[in-house]
DNA sequence: TAAACTAATTATAACGATTACAAATAAATA
DNA sequence: TATTTATTTGTAATCGTTATAATTAGTTTA
């Protein structure tokens, strides 16, 4: 499963005319295995043993490669780090407001927002990024825990 | 009409026991009166002329401050500086990724994404964050006739 | 009103994520 | 194999933001 994706992945690459580089295999093996959203310094930590040579400037490079060339999605946050996400199927993040954790969740899709946007203002559309905050199971029940 | 979105800024946060000071009236009014989405630096340059020792510090503080008591939104961009937004009616954002213009635009909201995203994560929703990316009409334009 | 307390501002240093840069290395091509 | 090109590495620099401590202003109390 996991393999076909990375296969993929490599093959878009390929004939967009990037090498693929042990790190760069490597990368974006962790980003689709570790089912997680990592930091770029948590991917260069992962990393760091089997290439200790490796530098975060290359981490950052690539990712960057990825990004440009659509495998990757960057999740920005302000003055914290970017988190990374290997693009699958459609799907949008609820980020936990307490640890920070980020989970998954799949909703249909917004193309009537995109069309709208692109209609009031006129815009010629390409993406959009959708959020949702809140407070996970285990957080809220920590904080229940608390007030008591 | 701006004049009464300022005083009731300003209630809000004499009611929760905020000062006002001259820098803070200056900070508000700012954002309030430019209908833009200015960064930090942006409201520093603007207000330096008025308030001559302003401390860079003291800008990021109110904003905080702000945020905090829920008059104005932060719209965090990675590495690359937030821009503040005073909150008025419910409304997104839509940007230019050639000249990083923000458009404001209004959709009838998306409560039901965060039905969806509570039911099938278990969170407890607060809030989320939407935005559309695309080309301006100004920077198409531009384009095209480069194209040519 | 003066004294005491608290909040806000200022100036500056520090932090941390990211990028720029030049040198070294690896891969691809001729 | 020689040459060119892409990539990596190591490090320094950048920049937005925050922490800190000292100063100032505002509020409360006596």
């Amino acid at each position: 499963m996991s393999e076909m994706q990375l296969k993929n992945a490599l093959d878009t690459l390929k004939t967009t005319g990037v090498r693929i580089t042990p790190q760069r295999h490597a990368i974006l093996e962790y980003l689709i295995e570790s089912m997680s959203h990592p930091t770029a310094d948590d991917i260069y930590k992962a990393l760091e043993h089997r290439f200790p040579n490796m530098s975060v400037a290359t981490v950052y490079n690539n990712l960057r490669v990825f990004r440009e060339s659509g495998l990757v999605r960057e999740l920005t946050y302000g003055d914290n780090a970017s988190r990374f996400d290997f693009v699958t199927s459609k799907h949008y993040h609820i980020i936990c407001e307490s640890c920070g954790k980020i989970v998954d969740f799949h909703y249909p899709g917004l193309d009537e927002v995109e069309h709208l946007a692109a209609h009031v203002t006129g815009f010629k559309v390409n993406s959009h990024r959708l959020e949702v905050y809140g407070t996970c199971p285990e957080c809220a029940e920590k904080e229940a825990k608390t007030e008591e």
